[in-house]
DNA sequence: ATGCGGCGTTGATTTAAATCAATGATCATG
DNA sequence: CATGATCATTGATTTAAATCAACGCCGCAT
């Protein structure tokens, strides 16, 4: 299945081997609940980033004993908005969208998540957002009462939840900005930008970005609609900033010209 | 000079009297950094809702000894975006804003923070926005270092802390839904709602809502002009949902009705 | 191979909000 | 109390992005 020649090209093949390795450990899952049997977390490729990134060895191997690690195909949820809380979740691998809908079905993406994010954010002992996968991810799933006990123990896990707790807030606060007041070019040159920090590859003044999410998922992270994203991508493309290789893979050809364009320096 | 017909009857006059008390103490403060004598912190009106709220009057008297007590003249700002950050801030009384600005001018404000809320989230050290008074303002200035300290040996502040920085995440969150995705109706109808939480009175299906701020903070709050604001909140009037007895006060005639709109439910 | 469905792009048109402009209200100042 | 400045409201016009619509491309299933 994961063997196509589509599979290894897409831009999910990076998540898609990891998710190999665990279909040929137990074959056949059926659902997305995925119980890693054994303690997985001494290779885990997303530990340097993690919560658990300033955890001991020993504490590690207590740690590990009380989560989970489960695989979310594409599309299929985590966790719903006004659900009852209580896991947090890692990301492994892959990429997942924290969405909310409003009555009428609008819809608004807050954040895309990849390895080493935590997810689980809730208020009141409630989800605030859904939690849903962009492409195959595996999550690794943490009581909150756990991550309550080892944030009280452990001084360097609550360092390290807070300063995720932090550069969330940071995040979100230039979204904020990003959404009130960014024209659409600025919105995509922040998004694209954003995106070249930890992209596949990049040289000098280009960088190749892969976008895991449709044109849908970014216009409902940036406010805007899809055939604007389209558009305003093409502009970019025409202005001799972007090659658009595939849909899916965007090449930045001046990375300081796009900087510039999404600070909105003069 | 706050004895006047005007001051009492304001939308500040509640901060105002506030401000008297510490100007009687000590006449002819010139500057808006104004050191109070003494620990103020067993009187503080803001104490219950602040982040001191869970210390013993003993770890109060130690936490008092390191803080400061400091008048924020209306328009003057207690730190700006991109300086180095050596503080935390509890409003005593007032309001205050975060303010964003983009090179050209354009301005977002990503919160409004009253009595007993905490300001001066950074990042790396640096500030992540300008906090300004919207009116004249009390805060409490905490050296993080200090806070860091209570936050490691006192339980309880870490749970207040940890409380608060998920509220805000909470607020972010949901201002980040209606700033990309609610039309100016339902931005203005949430506005209200939010602020009629902690109104002046309310009875049955009304309410006052005092704003402290002007059209143009509001507008750049929610990503509007003010002619925006102004207009929907005529529209709103004419729908029969707001009497609008002085600008800086609205009165809520439908809550129910005004809550409908502001969450989209059909 | 063929047809279908989803996704992305592009074009034409509409529309809601921004902009431009004028006037009215409110507040501080001499 | 008169005056100017700032702030809020309202009207006219423009404009940028949404909406409506068509088409092309690619993968998938029959």
């Amino acid at each position: 299945m994961f063997d196509t020649l589509k599979a290894r090209n897409s831009p999910t093949a990076k998540c898609n081997a990891q998710i190999l390795r665990f279909e040929r450990q137990e074959k056949n899952t059926v659902s997305d609940r995925y119980i890693m049997p054994g303690s997985p977390c001494s290779s885990c490729s997303a530990r340097s980033k993690a919560i658990c990134a300033g955890l001991s060895d020993d504490e590690m191997d207590g740690f590990s004993r009380n989560i989970r690690t489960r695989l979310i195909k594409a599309g299929n949820s985590i966790y719903r908005e006004f659900e009852k809380a209580n896991y947090f979740y890692t990301v492994v691998s892959g990429e997942i969208r924290l969405a909310n809908l409003l009555g009428d079905g609008r819809r608004q993406l807050t954040a895309f998540k990849s390895a080493g994010d935590l997810l689980g954010e809730h208020n009141g002992g409630i989800y605030q957002s859904d939690a849903e996968a962009v492409c195959d991810a595996v999550v690794c799933q943490i009581p909150i009462k756990i991550l309550e006990k080892y944030t009280n123990e452990v001084p360097a896990m609550r360092v390290t939840l807070n300063t995720k707790m932090q550069n969330e807030l940071c995040d979100l606060r230039h979204h904020a900005i990003l959404l009130g007041r960014k024209t659409p070019i600025e919105k995509i040159a922040t998004f694209l930008t954003a995106r070249s920090e930890n992209c596949e590859w990049s040289d000098d003044d280009k960088a190749e970005v892969v976008l895991t999410m449709g044109r849908s998922d970014i216009a409902d992270f940036l406010g805007l609609t899809i055939e604007t994203v389209s558009r305003t991508i093409t502009k970019l493309k025409n202005m001799g900033l972007l090659l658009v290789p595939t849909s899916h893979s965007i090449v930045i050809t001046d990375q300081a010209c796009l900087k510039r364009l999404a600070e909105n320096e003069q």
